[in-house]
DNA sequence: CTCAAAATCACCCGAAAGTATGACCCGGAT
DNA sequence: ATCCGGGTCATACTTTCGGGTGATTTTGAG
């Protein structure tokens, strides 16, 4: 990354304050035959370098994310995933998919067309999900998991 | 929360802003006799209403939320098996054995254990099930079988 | 920036699953 | 007696699955 690219914003900003300083300058010839010319401008000043400060503040200000925890009581009916068996187990959003994919009865191979992935990746995945599952073979993934309710 | 507290930033900023001009007009005062006033506190303005705009804009941005966790109480469900479905799809019992122990994750060698055959009969089993179901997996075979109630 | 987890893909290899075909036995229906 | 469906088993072959290992890339948190 280079000198510019990196301090952009700064050199922008001097740039702008240069260019309104001589709009100021120009602004000092035409109105400086009036009398309350100083309040003027002074209030336009100022109100332009508060937009500017702003500006600045929005674009420099890196987001901060406030990492929230909300709880919710949910009662689970009949055909409702428990989340909290989700956690427990620690499968990613991916695995998931895979799972839910294999209790479709599908083959790796179709999982894998479905998702847009190779045949390896699928079997990286179902991989992880048998170790994370604690079983051997996917049609005892798909048990489990419908037993844990962990799919519909 | 009252009429202040909502808009505190707002009347504070006013504020300044007066203090500020009242400030410039007292400069006025004491520097209209330098030649080069105008440059010199147009750039005060400048700076202290950039200042300004910062920390405002800094003051009022609201940081962005993030991450939502819930949880969940469990409850399960009945089921009772479809004699009907059953018997139009032909299966034997035998046939239906192995089917079951396929919905329990079973192996091809497992189910032979448990029914004292011969892996190849149970693969000659599973072969008429599949054709049955109308399916080339098992893993379909037990999601067809589960949708269609002919086993737990 | 740095570190770790997640996601992606690859290669090898053995085990399991599935396909195809044929054979034997047995009990009930024709 | 003959035929047939269900159950049993086998051989041979192909495909899919699963284990083990390693690599690259992306992404989020610190």
């Amino acid at each position: 990354m280079g000198f510019f690219t990196r301090h952009k914003h700064v050199i922008l900003y001097g740039f702008a304050l240069a260019g309104l300083l001589f709009l100021l300058k120009w602004l000092e010839w035409k109105f400086v035959v009036l009398d309350r010319a100083i309040e003027l401008y002074s209030g336009a000043i100022a109100l332009v370098f508060t937009g500017l400060g702003i500006w600045l503040a929005l674009k420099l200000a890196r987001p901060k994310y406030k990492t929230v925890v909300v709880e919710k009581e949910v009662y689970m009916k009949p055909g409702t995933i428990d989340q909290k068996a989700l956690a427990r187990l620690g499968l990613s959003a991916r695995e998931l998919e895979v799972l839910q994919a294999m209790a479709e009865g599908l083959s790796n191979q179709e999982i894998a067309a479905r998702l847009f992935v190779s045949l390896n990746t699928i079997k990286t995945h179902s991989a992880n999900i048998f170790d994370k599952l604690d079983v051997r073979r996917r049609t005892q993934a798909v048990d489990k998991a419908k037993k844990l309710n962990i799919i519909l």
